[in-house]
DNA sequence: GGCGTGACTTGAA
DNA sequence: ATTCAAGCCACGC
C-alpha cells in the first residue's frame, strides 16, 4: 500500500461531522515527520471524492481552504456537516477530532 | 540529477 | 506564551 494511497483511504473514511489533522495520518501512516506529504498528496488528491475539507492541520486551522476552491467552499462543508468554523479555525476541534489509529482501527 | 517548494509539526530561543 | 528555525519526503523544473 503506497503512502498516497493511505492517505486516501483514511481520509475517505473520516465520518461525517469528523475532522482530523495531517500530524495524526501522517504517524497513523508511521510517518510522523511527514505531515506534509500527507497534505502535498491531498493536493494531487483533491481532484478525486477525498472530503479533505475535513482534515486540518494541528491547530484546527483550514490552511487549505485556498486550495480548496479559495473561498468559504471549505468552511461552509464543514458547517454543513455541524461543525463550527470561525475565521478558518474550527472551533473546539478536540470535540470533532477524529482518530484513525483509536476510531478506523 | 540538483534545487526549490509545499494543504505541516515540533523543538528551541 | 509567542516567534523563529529546522526537518520531513516527494514532485516539478
Amino acid at each position: 500500500m503506497d503512502f498516497f494511497q493511505k492517505v486516501y483511504q483514511v481520509t475517505q473514511q473520516i465520518p461525517e461531522g469528523r475532522i482530523t489533522t495531517y500530524g495524526t495520518i501522517a504517524n497513523y501512516l508511521g510517518a510522523p515527520r511527514s505531515a506534509r506529504m500527507v497534505g502535498w498528496a491531498l493536493n494531487k488528491s483533491n481532484v478525486r471524492d477525498l472530503p479533505a475539507h475535513r482534515v486540518v492541520n494541528r491547530n484546527g486551522l483550514l490552511t487549505g481552504k485556498f486550495h480548496f476552491d479559495g473561498t468559504n467552499l471549505m468552511k461552509e462543508l464543514l458547517e454543513n456537516e455541524g461543525i463550527l468554523v470561525v475565521d478558518n479555525q474550527i472551533q473546539e476541534m478536540e470535540n470533532y477530532f477524529w482518530d484513525p489509529a483509536k476510531e478506523l482501527l
